[in-house]
DNA sequence: TCTGGGGTCCTGCTACGA
DNA sequence: TCTGTCGTAGCAGGACCC
């Protein structure tokens, strides 16, 4: 037999889904202060350390100073010159991400990480085993507490926007007089949502970033309230057609957007800004051979190829151009992906001073056997070279071989010729320069 | 005030084939 | 054969997120 709700229970279903936003609090400083516990208590900072670098976390301490991650490390230290700066090591923050997360997974299997520190998690279907979403999310911080030595704040509402702005509001808060502890948990009904939603500037809104935001100013638009007051047409009109459907929506409430346990990832790349700029082609092509290096490798650990190449570069005076290449057939060879990079630097004059160099390859589908077409077997006559299904597949062949054995003896041990010097391969890696170059000794 | 790295998504433009 | 239209793909740049 089935039986078909009425209208009041299904929004009352819908009104039952249980999102959580849980947000680590100042992680990676926190994760510092596990193995360093005597610098608890002083102004932390965790980022890279040379003048271009830029802050990824402070403690509440040094965040009393005015200093907020994305700042750049010089004025950091010109705000605060007594605080400690740690370069940051992002493989053991990851470590212990992959152990806090495995907290969250024994609540539910809908986890959607994203980032190293936050997660969604749905526990719409967990509520009947663990009690209710607010003794979940106790639970969880208290976990997270016993077994890693760490704090969280957990947002929960029945969308993720407002479950993240709900942990938000749970979070401490620093002060001249040291941090605040926060709330901890922090939980908005549906029957609240626009009492906590509408009083909140609008560039709380997931989305409205500097750009917006000024576009949103110039609407006499301050708060979320006054963006749902407004008609949509009106806000399409201002922001585009699907941003401001978005933002529209979100600013009323809605928000259908499930938890996602597994994304696909779309592109894999690497960027590095170096801590002098690069005037000449020769150091650049070695660096697109390193990149490409990591990139390769990465692609191949995910067991991914891509068609499109696209290489990045950032000039002296922060003008910044991409230029790309979508190629015939996919590839996962470091080989062919720097061919295809250096291919494109050279439609680029590096003279006036390169600052950043990146590459990244999207049109990403899964690896393993793929299917043979002309290209594989036709010689490019106009070019006078092998055919370039053909080459990626012996090179990638080649590259596997040269990760079974990195894997086995070490990044350094084998590599690109061009990147060989004393003591090893140079190999990008990705975390290596996370939050720019770091203090040259 | 001087702007990192790794991503995602959107927009506008152009080229091309049906 | 020519022209206009439409959909799609590729490309470049920008905005945004953590």
């Amino acid at each position: 037999m089935t039986v078909t709700p009425t209208r009041g229970e299904a929004l009352s279903d819908r009104a039952e889904r249980a999102i959580l936003h849980v947000d680590m609090d100042m992680f990676f400083v926190a994760v510092e202060l596990l193995d360093r516990p005597e610098l608890r208590g002083q102004p932390v900072i965790v980022g890279g350390s040379g003048e271009r670098g830029v802050v990824a976390a402070a403690s509440y301490e040094a965040r009393a100073y005015g200093i907020h991650s994305a700042m750049s490390s010089v004025r950091a230290q010109r705000l605060c010159p007594h605080a400690v700066f740690l370069s940051g090591r992002f493989h053991r923050y990851s470590e212990v991400s992959r152990e806090v997360m495995a907290i969250f997974r024994s609540y539910t299997p809908l986890v959607e990480p994203l980032s190293l520190d936050e997660a969604f998690l749905d526990v719409t279907g967990s509520l009947r085993l663990f009690g209710s979403a607010v003794r979940i999310g106790s639970e969880i911080r208290r976990r997270v507490g016993d077994e890693q030595g760490l704090t969280c704040s957990v947002g929960i509402a029945p969308t993720k926007f407002v479950a993240k702005l709900a942990s938000e509001a749970a979070k401490p808060t620093a002060s001249p007089q040291g941090p605040q502890p926060g709330l901890g948990v922090k939980v908005v009904e549906r029957d609240e949502l626009f009492d906590f939603l509408h009083p909140l500037p609008v560039g709380a809104l997931w989305g409205v970033g500097p750009a917006t935001h000024a576009k949103l100013d110039r609407l006499g638009v301050r708060t979320v309230g006054d963006l749902a007051a407004l008609r949509l047409d009106i806000v399409v009109g201002v922001v585009g057609q699907a941003q401001g459907r978005h933002l529209h929506a979100l600013a009323t409430g809605i928000d259908e957007r499930s938890v996602e346990p597994e994304r696909r990832v779309k592109s894999i790349g690497h960027e590095e800004t170096f801590a002098h700029d690069r005037h000449d082609r020769a150091s650049l092509e070695r660096e697109l051979v390193r990149l490409a290096d990591g990139v390769g490798a990465r692609m191949r650990a995910h067991d991914v190829v891509g068609r499109t190449i696209t290489l990045k570069v950032r000039f002296h005076d922060f003008r910044t151009i991409t230029r790309s290449v979508t190629l015939a057939e996919p590839t996962g060879s470091t080989a062919l992906v720097a061919q295809s990079a250096r291919v494109l630097l050279g439609q680029i004059d590096p003279a006036p001073g390169v600052r950043l160099l990146g590459m990244s390859v999207s049109g990403l589908a899964e690896g393993g056997p793929q299917q043979l077409s002309f290209d594989d077997v036709l010689p490019d006559r106009a070019a006078g070279t092998e055919p370039t299904g053909a080459v990626s597949r012996a090179w990638t062949g080649a590259e596997g071989a040269v990760d079974a054995i990195r894997d086995r003896f070490g990044a350094q041990i084998i590599g690109p010729a061009t990147l060989a010097g004393p003591g090893g391969i140079r190999r990008k890696r990705r975390g290596d320069q996370q939050w720019g170059p770091h203090r040259e000794p």
